[in-house]
DNA sequence: CGAAAAGTTGACGCTTCTCAACCTGCGTGG
DNA sequence: CCACGCAGGTTGAGAAGCGTCAACTTTTCG
């Protein structure tokens, strides 16, 4: 059933959880009283600004930790999709993770591939263009996707809005570069007949 | 002499270190052996892309501990002007921190932190207008130096191509902008008057 | 079947990048 | 002590990518 691979958090105690698409799971500022790992579904963290802007941070998929915060939520967390995870007590991981080294490890890992990844994604949002951002993106979604053994896609689990607040762009932007990217690749698979 | 604020981490062994300015402290990618407090000076946390593209982010300073990665850097850091810090053994520090809820805690936190303002910036640099960010940074820098009960700043500490390099913008943009904020504050100054 | 949400397409304008020349402060060496 | 050179910063002109607004089409869901 669960074909994730396994984690050394995954022999804590958690129970399973689900939520309904646009569920709000936690708020920025929440008290944080549990992490969670992803089943199945999609998952978007983000920041609001004051002006209602909204930007998101990262697509959480299967097999991802997300909500591993001390105290209070870092960012927010909405259900892409209709959503399964399963749910660990932040105070049984900080007691009984902490002291094994294995765990406490793999969530220091998972924080610092997080900084790293938000980093490069800044990165590329600044120095990219337009439809090498969306290129980019549907490139890593892919890869993803396979590497958790998932059936390949039909269509990206979430809607444009939510990859155009990714990528910083407008959705009519993204909307473009989409076509355009598809124009070209009907071309090529033409010039290779 | 230190004016810092203590942390938990203090209490664990650590050596000084001093790096001039320009000095690579360590690269992406590199096998991470220790984490640094900082003491004095400004760091820059940055990533580079195969481009060379350069995206600063993160400016560390004196207060700030950077550096924490249990396996490799995920981001390189750079001396942006002649820096002390105080170097502490991962080793020692994975050991000794974790058993100590306090120090875990604190490093806990200061990961998700980083990361939440991390996410606050992606949103700023794609949302506000070239002006804005610079107004911004610069009210960021003041709260920080102030906070760190430092002499209130002449000049800041980075030169400007950095600046430009955190906010996403051409070093030729941001001298308009500064130029443009210089202005206004002037106009502001004589209407009081 | 109907209404609302999501996505598409077009026209237009503005902010910002790029390129280029120039200025300025500072350290170096004669 | 002065002249030189260089890195960092400034200023201008021009181009263009992308956002905004508006109208339209398609999909989704009750």
């Amino acid at each position: 059933m669960t074909p994730l691979p396994g984690l050394a958090i995954d022999s804590l105690k958690h129970w399973p959880v689900r939520f309904p698409k646009g569920h709000l799971i936690f708020d920025e500022g929440d008290v944080s009283d549990c992490i969670y790992r992803l089943q199945r579904g999609c998952v978007r963290l983000q920041v609001n600004s004051v002006h209602g802007n909204r930007q998101i941070v990262q697509f959480v998929l299967p097999g991802d930790i997300f909500g591993l915060c001390p105290e209070r939520r870092n960012t927010a967390a909405e259900a892409v999709t209709t959503v399964m995870a399963h749910r660990f007590s932040l105070k049984s991981v900080m007691e009984e993770g902490l002291s094994s080294p294995r765990i406490s490890l793999e969530l220091l890992r998972n924080a610092t591939v997080a900084y790293q990844d938000l980093a490069h994604h800044i990165e590329k949002i600044v120095h990219l263009s337009a439809v090498e951002k969306v290129r980019d993106f549907y490139v890593w979604l892919d890869q993803r996707v396979e590497a958790a053994g998932l059936p390949p896609r039909r269509r990206p689990p979430m809607p444009q809005r939510d990859i155009a607040d990714y990528l910083g762009m407008a959705p009519e932007t993204l909307s473009r570069c989409i076509r355009q990217l598809r124009v070209a690749r009907e071309n090529e698979a033409l010039d290779a007949a």
